[in-house]
DNA sequence: AACGCGGGGCC
DNA sequence: GGCCCAGCGTT
């Protein structure tokens, strides 16, 4: 196994020649920049978010602006991004840290983790990347890198385990730590991927363990990812954008209740004249489920706070 | 530990 | 058509 001492300054050097121009890595960005930009990334790429981020801080720049904001124009906003109860932890966040932190993002793990939306990695990345402060950053990215390099093996476990985190924590520098966390994180998007990983252009092709080794092929992995087609996020994503659309066309409610919009059944005058857009995610609800699904998730998105139902209407909260 | 949760792009 | 993505919260 390399030593840690010898991996370090390759990184960095790396790094500091190949690192994205992303816009959070603006200098002067905020502490909430920063957070906003995580929560944003949890398990969507950061191609998909680098526009809305950008859209994002400039409509509510601070956390007491989105504190402040509807929760229907959040919602409007985070679009089509991708697990919307982010937005709702994410304002609620916002609401927390107007409230309880003075507006001002928190800058240890501990205060961090005890905030909505807010798990391990987010609140190390914060800590690290908007507050400088030495944290052990474990993202997908990382894990994959440090378990190649040094365990010699193509993938991390599934489960991240305790000792897992105190292993990296080890090999976390005590200077250039943040340059370390997102260098390595970079590394692992850029070259050290999931697929076809591209050692010929590594900067650590001649120490990783499992490049050395001929990078053999993992026994087997367990099907990590939830089939799509057909499940009920399926459908709840387009009956949150059913929601979305009609709200921006400035439609009343009552066109978006389950039975009143009869989303199930043709209902020719109702739709003829609304905006092509609220037609066709009407259109694709329709496709997706039966009225008993529709009912069912309309009822889980309400208890998710993502909608909600009044006088048999549905609408964005 | 396992599950539910969105959506788009790439192989 | 599967795989992957700067994960989190609940059970």
């Amino acid at each position: 196994m390399p030593v840690a001492s010898a991996v370090h300054p390759r990184v960095l050097e790396w790094f500091a020649d190949n690192a994205r121009d992303l816009p959070w890595r603006t200098p002067g960005t905020s502490a909430w920049g920063v957070l906003v930009s995580e929560v944003m990334s949890q398990q969507t790429p950061m191609s998909r978010v680098a526009p809305k981020w950008e859209a994002w801080m400039a409509t509510w720049p601070t956390p007491a602006d989105l504190a402040a904001a509807p929760t229907s124009e959040v919602l409007i906003a985070w679009d089509s991004l991708g697990y919307p109860r982010r937005a709702l932890r994410l304002q609620e966040c916002a609401r927390a840290i107007t409230e309880r932190h003075d507006g001002v993002v928190p800058s240890t793990e501990e205060e961090l983790l005890a905030l909505p939306g807010i798990g391990s990695y987010t609140a190390a990345a914060v800590a690290s990347f908007a507050h400088r402060n030495r944290a052990t950053v474990l993202d997908v990215n990382i894990r994959r890198v440090l378990s190649r390099v040094f365990a010699g093996v193509e993938h991390p476990m599934a489960a991240l385990s305790k000792k897992e985190t105190a292993w990296a924590a080890g090999l976390v520098p005590t200077h250039d730590h943040v340059e370390w966390n997102a260098g390595v994180m970079e590394l692992g998007a850029l070259v050290c991927t999931s697929r076809s990983p591209r050692c010929a252009e590594c900067p650590l092709q001649d120490l990783c363990v499992w490049n050395l080794a001929g990078r053999p092929a993992a026994p087997e992995r367990k099907p990590r990812t939830q089939s799509w087609a057909g499940t009920d996020r399926q459908l709840r994503g387009a009956i949150m954008k059913v929601l979305r659309t009609a709200t921006t066309a400035g439609l009343p409610t009552r066109l978006l209740t389950a039975s009143a919009l009869d989303l199930t059944t043709t209902d020719e005058e109702t739709l003829a004249g609304l905006p092509a857009p609220v037609v066709a995610a009407v259109e694709r609800v329709r496709d997706l489920g039966t009225a008993d699904r529709i009912d069912r998730l309309v009822t889980d998105l309400v208890s998710d706070g993502l909608a909600v139902l009044e006088d048999g209407r549905l609408r964005l909260p």
